[in-house]
DNA sequence: AGTACCACCTGACGGC
DNA sequence: TGCCGTCAGGTGGTAC
């Protein structure tokens, strides 16, 4: 699921969760997961220290340290996070565990295990080497089509593009053209003013939408609800086709958008 | 610059 | 029941 609305999703549960709780020890259960530094460096400079907010920039989600460290977490296709307290809740795919001396326990779960955790003291650094463009979630409207200006090609891939936007991925992209009636393989310097509006508004909407509903149960005119080639257009009753574009399963009702 | 394809990973599902 | 191909909400590298 991880995408922009899910992420800041996970950003909320993790204040509303683990925040300001010593950390007795950091657990690996899979190095893989960690990347750019040693584990064992991972693990010590952790190890004492709580977390004391969190941030987010598009599909990554930091959480800040008491030393001035920030974790940094990606969660590719399947990541996710959990907090329990019962050995018994441990989710099945569990890659990294803080354990709290509280006796809970924060779980970075990934069954994947596309996706990251890493450790930085210089965030934007760390942005700025990842190549992320700005939050979709924090950009104008003269933004959004300044950048959009510089790009060829289909509109999906823009969307999908994190250096020119962090946050929007595969499901969002298909919904906020959905919802603004505009096909995934619109060209971008084709795009009018005003579909560069409706685009726009769409996807801001698209986003906090999703956020409020817990990216669970979803208004009935989503096309998230309809991701099936058997599946008819909540808006027009057509049949929504499947195609591929930039390589990824694109859904869409070829009556509203064009 | 844009696009297609492969690779990284694990697991669920349908067909035989 | 088991094997096999396909597919899955992400991203990075490479080749055209």
């Amino acid at each position: 699921m991880p995408e922009l609305p899910d992420v800041e999703v996970f950003k909320r549960y993790f204040d509303s969760t683990a925040l300001h709780q010593k950390i007795a020890k950091v657990e690996v259960r899979e190095e893989r997961m960690i990347k750019n530094i040693p584990v064992d460096e991972f693990k010590t400079e952790i190890k004492g220290t709580e977390f004391v907010s969190t941030g987010r920039h598009g599909k990554h989600l930091f959480g800040y340290l008491s030393n001035g460290k920030i974790v940094i977490m990606h969660f590719g296709m399947t990541g996710e996070l959990k907090y329990y307290t019962e050995p018994d809740e441990e989710p099945d795919h569990a890659r990294v565990i803080y354990h709290f001396e509280n006796g809970y326990h924060l779980a970075y779960d990934n069954m994947r295990m596309l996706g990251k955790v890493t450790l930085t003291d210089d965030l934007d650094a760390y942005i700025q080497e990842e190549e992320l463009g700005p939050n979709a979630d924090r950009l104008s409207f003269e933004e959004f089509r300044d950048l959009l200006s510089t790009k060829r090609g289909m509109i999906k891939s823009a969307f999908m593009d994190q250096s020119l936007m962090a946050g929007m991925g595969n499901i969002y992209s298909d919904e906020a053209l959905y919802q603004a009636e505009i096909h995934p393989k619109r060209q971008v310097p084709d795009l009018s003013d005003q579909e560069i509006r409706i685009l726009y508004d769409t996807m801001q909407d698209v986003i906090e939408t999703a956020v409020e509903h817990q990216v669970t149960d979803f208004p009935d005119h989503f096309l998230i609800n309809y991701r099936d080639e058997d599946a008819q257009c909540p808006n027009c009753g057509g049949q929504i086709r499947k195609i591929k574009v930039s390589s990824r399963s694109t859904y869409y009702c070829p009556e509203c958008q064009s």
